[in-house]
DNA sequence: CCTCCATCGTTGACAACCTCCACGATACCG
DNA sequence: CGGTATCGTGGAGGTTGTCAACGATGGAGG
């Protein structure tokens, strides 16, 4: 059917997304400013106090979307603050596990708090119900992309 | 309230929204590739034919949500090949506008059927509730982002 | 008319990011 | 034991994001 709509860029999902995305990413960013932290090693140092037993650097490649060799960088930088570690593992020598060390669990709390605050903005005038089905879509998307 | 939920980080929207728009990002780019555009110049393209009056660099910039100096650059690449040119508007000496040429208008109808095609897979899966939902969603938190 | 200030496009610099390729070390399979 | 795959790491090259200037033009107020 495709009958004649608004604007053909801003129906356009994939435009739509990038463009939220951006919005959100760069509040967040600013927010974070404070603590010397960008979004990428914030995410990064979440999952790293998420994860009692470690995470692989694989893993955080693959649930963050990006290549491993980023994600090198970033948790270098996150060690060299002291805020995670690289710890050998026992089970599988090649890979190595990233724990968060308390200084980056004490660091996580008070970033989140600013994290969350800056993004009220943008999603707080969402319904819970609407947050809900977002998250939905979005993993959705997510996987059928992989 | 907030007791325990699932993985905090894959709860939070921030992160699924810019993962989701990554993995979308990547797919178009890789679609548009054999028509020698990314994204962002295919965006600029898409809005050039769009307005038959023209397309202020400001207006594109606001549109977009980038850095007006980024604009610059992809009207020149796409002005380089002869599918947009800039025309001094005559109302507002300051400002040029950018208009589609007519390559421009028949490279942007083949590019959008790879485009529309190569986001099929993350996208397709969506019901046309669901992505009418989602259109509004975004752009509301575009809005309020600004 | 003239002055002050805002806006538009443009340029340049710099950091961050993405993509790809290659390598050593280790694991796993036969 | 030999071949193949995976993990982390490093490096190269291109793209994007951010910010501060600058000249040119427009607009408001005296």
């Amino acid at each position: 059917m495709e009958v004649l709509m608004g604007h053909p860029l801003t129906d356009d999902l994939g435009f739509l997304l990038s463009r939220a995305s951006g919005a959100v990413v760069r509040a967040t960013n600013t927010a974070l400013a404070g603590h010397g932290l960008r979004v990428r090693q914030y995410s990064v140092l979440v999952l790293a106090c998420d994860a009692a037993e470690g995470v692989t650097q694989r893993e955080l490649a693959d649930v963050l979307g990006l290549d491993p060799s980023q994600v090198v960088l970033l948790v270098d930088e996150l060690a060299g603050r002291g805020l995670v570690e690289r710890r050998p593992s026992e089970a599988d020598r090649r890979t190595r596990l990233v724990l968060a060390t308390d200084a980056g669990r004490a660091l996580r709390d008070v970033a989140e708090r600013d994290a969350t605050a800056a993004v009220e903005a943008p999603l707080g005038l969402l319904a819970d119900a609407e947050r809900d089905r977002l998250r939905d879509v979005l993993t959705r998307i997510w996987t059928a992309a992989g």
